[in-house]
Formats: C-alpha cells, sequence, structure tokens
DNA sequence: ATATGTGCAAATGGTTTGCAAATGG
DNA sequence: CCATTTGCAAACCATTTGCACATAT
C-alpha cells in the first residue's frame, strides 16, 4: 500500500466519522493510523502500546473507548475470543478466520464466499454484513 | 427428544470421556445433563446456577474446569465473545451462527454448508471440524 | 494405589465506569 | 459555548490458579 492510498484511506475514515457527528481526536486518528499500518488484527493492549510510543498519556480506558466508538460507527470490528478480542479496520471488504485456540486471525477476501454468506443467512434469518462475517476453527499450528 | 435417546447419547458421551483417559465425575454427569435438557447453548453462570439445585457445594471453578476438559476432549464446544461465553454438546454435528451483538446462537445442521467449509478450508489453511465452525453475525432483533 | 478431579479462597486480567478537566466543532 | 472525549483511579466480573482433600478407576 503506498503512503498516497494509506492517506485516502485515513480521509475517508475521518469523513465518515465526522458525519456521524463524532469528533476526529488524538485517539482515533492514532488506533486508525495504527490499524493502517499494521495490516492485520490488533488487540487493545497492542493498540495501546502502540500509542505510549507517541502519546505516552494515552489512557487504555481511552482506547477501549475509542476502539467501542469506532465499531458502533462500524469504521472497525472487534473479533476472537474472551480475553483476547482483537481489532481490525473495517473499510476493505473482507471476512475473518479466527483460530479458538491462538486466536489468530486469516482474512478471506469479501465475495470469495458469497455463497456460504447467503446460504447461512437464509437458513438462520442472521445478518452477515459483507465485511462481518468471521468463521471460527483452528489454524494449522494450533490444528494438532 | 425422547429419554431413551436422552440415555443414549449420555451414555456415548460418558464412554468417549472414559476413553480418553478422563473421569466420569458427578460435575461432569451433571453438566451433560444440563446441557442434554437444554437443547440450546448456556453460559458458565447459568450452568453453575443450574448445578447448584442438585449439588449445592459445586464450585464454579469446578464447572469451568469441567467445561474446559470436556471442550479439550471435544465433547463440548464453547463459543461466543468475551464475557458471553456460551457451552453446548457437540455429539450432533451442527454449526453455530453467533449473534456479535447479543450473543444469541442459532445452529445449522451440518452437511448444510460443506462448500463453504471447504473453500473457507482451501483458502485459509485453517481446519474447521464438522461440528466446530461458527459464524459470526447480528440476528434479526439486533440487525437494526 | 495414584492420577485425576474437587472445594475453597484468593488472585488475575481484560474491560468498564464515575468524575472533573480538556478539547473539538 | 457545549456536547463529546480524555485521564485517572477504582470497580467489575468472568475466568484462572494454588493447595489440601476427595474420588474414580
Amino acid at each position: 500500500m503506498t503512503g498516497q492510498e494509506r492517506q485516502r484511506r485515513l480521509h475517508r475514515i475521518r469523513d465518515r466519522v465526522r458525519r456521524r457527528g463524532r469528533r476526529w481526536t488524538v485517539a482515533k486518528a492514532a488506533l486508525v493510523e495504527e490499524l493502517l499500518g499494521a495490516s492485520g488484527h490488533l488487540s487493545a493492549r497492542e493498540l495501546h502500546e502502540a500509542m505510549t510510543a507517541q502519546h505516552p498519556q494515552m489512557d487504555h480506558s481511552t482506547v477501549y473507548r475509542a476502539l467501542h466508538i469506532l465499531a458502533e460507527d462500524g469504521i472497525v470490528h472487534s473479533l476472537g475470543g474472551p480475553g483476547h478480542t482483537l481489532f481490525g479496520l473495517a473499510d476493505e471488504p473482507h471476512h475473518h478466520v479466527v483460530c479458538g485456540v491462538c486466536g489468530s486471525v486469516a482474512e478471506i477476501p469479501a465475495g470469495d464466499l458469497g455463497d456460504l454468506v447467503a446460504a447461512a443467512e437464509s437458513r438462520t434469518g442472521y445478518s452477515f454484513s459483507a465485511q462481518s462475517l468471521t468463521l471460527a476453527g483452528r489454524c494449522v499450528a494450533c490444528a494438532g
């Protein structure tokens, strides 16, 4: 991802946040930037640690609250099991595969599983937004 | 489900536990019976409450430990997010659909999603036992 | 007999909350 | 300005753990 693309994504996200009537704060900006750079999913703890590099005074509660707001607005999603919730950006459509043992996450581009999603929706009445489908299984390392 | 079927499932489960070198204890028996009766998924707290009816001295830590062992042996699975993990029997093949908002769970009989599972496995290298595929979305009530 | 499981009580650790001060629009 | 957000400190609550005793096989 080029620096330009990254700027574009960042601005698009910022505008979405503002359009929702939220404020574009230091915490949100820093979290989104961190997630843009990470190209993966991070835990609240990892994010907080990353924050303290640039913003040593930022509290973990701030991280949690900002993440909660971003999740409510569909900017990020949270996934994973008890004690190891992970957060990732939601602006590029994809699905998740979560290892129930170690919590690692892989991504599947949206579209690849279209049939699956449709089948699951029609059978259960549950709705899966394009970005929010999450499968739980075991990764290669934990499959033993 | 008739009482006979229930007995059969119970015995099959007990034998699986023993074959794994585990002991068939009061806690495990009571938990499995409760789950057999519940025909759904229960939280650790709900299970512990149910236990105290017949076994007032049984501690929550015992419930957790027994559930953990049963999960390791594939007798039950745990699913759901932080703070509202749910447990259900795994002896009848099915998949789960979990609402990320309220934590409610619906089931999909195994087989219905066979293609889906295969696609997800080949793409990610993750493995999904027939019983352990879990999808996360939003239930009808929470879909707003 | 002996590894496995249990009860109890205390710790752990991720997540949430109340409140006064700071900040974004 | 004024609602939203933040820092701080403390509370919360599900889950885990250490240890001595009990139980299943």
